[in-house]
DNA sequence: TATTGTTATACTCTATAACTATA
DNA sequence: TATAGTTATAGAGTATAACAATA
């Protein structure tokens, strides 16, 4: 197995006879399994696992907003712009991503897909969208709206 | 600042003008900026900042199965047992967790919380009361249950 | 003075593999 | 042979601080 090799990630689930007590009452922890489950299956049967639901992300986020600066993707991730260096580097090395320094502003730098990029994007994206429609079949269509309208809220109201 | 500080987490949430293309409407896109926003929140208005939601989640499965073992405990978080050994021993250090090898089968260890991990359970769990209260507030208690169940459904059915 | 991006550095979390002791 | 737990080691991801270049 290669050194760089990552684990496929098991299933996250709570184990066997445990009891989880309040914890499984609480919108946050059930909150955080889903997640880690709906990662981790995202992550287990992409194609190309080094292209991880972080990059994946980054690549729809230029492919989206073509020129944009690596403060401007920062903001957009949430992470600082120390993060976004090796991100831009990685996916740089990889050939999926440009670098070309900004005209108005010299100390910025753009962000483009390179045609590798965008392949990679689309071959990810169908395999998000096959991922987000076993999302959809588990809630349900009648629910769906509902649902990512309080994952909306919760993002962006929980103070 | 302490050399073993972290940071309280900036809020986390999709920057500025910046367009999200599809993934604005991905189930497991938003899931995944919703877990960050309430991990974010709960780690930055903890008053215990080394008690981080993961060693919680272990104080309180510890609490509500007294006595379980390191790979029952692992099993019930979905980690490795060599992800285990450093937890417990964090939590062993801060005194909040007694180990006693146990008496039927001398490869394994038995769990337990202390007197000091009990009270850092009750106040990491009021403080988990409080942060679920805003997310009960935003989600509307009409909608709570069917939430949690769609989020449980996730995390029990996606493969 | 403030901001963009890089570098150096460090910390958290997690895993694999090899190992010991025990089953 | 298989399992419980430890250790050594490694990798991903992220942050702070200091810095150079530019605004």
């Amino acid at each position: 197995m290669s050194p760089a090799s990552r684990k496929p990630a098991a299933r996250r689930e709570p184990g066997g006879d445990i009891r989880l007590g309040p914890l499984d009452n609480f919108i946050g922890f059930n909150l955080r399994l889903a997640q880690e489950a709906s990662f981790d299956v995202f992550a287990r049967h992409t194609a190309a696992p080094h292209l991880r639901p972080g990059r994946f992300a980054s690549l729809m986020i230029i492919h989206e907003n073509p020129g944009l600066s690596q403060m401007e993707l920062a903001r957009a991730i949430a992470r600082d712009k120390s993060s976004v260096t090796p991100l831009i580097r990685g996916l740089w090395e990889d050939g999926l991503v440009e670098r070309r320094p900004s005209e108005i502003d010299r100390r910025s730098m753009t962000l483009w897909l390179t045609p590798a990029g965008e392949e990679a994007l689309r071959s990810l994206l169908a395999h998000a969208r096959r991922h987000d429609r076993k999302l959809d079949a588990l809630v349900g269509a009648e629910n769906k709206a509902n649902f990512l309208a309080l994952l909306k809220k919760i993002m962006g109201e929980l103070r």
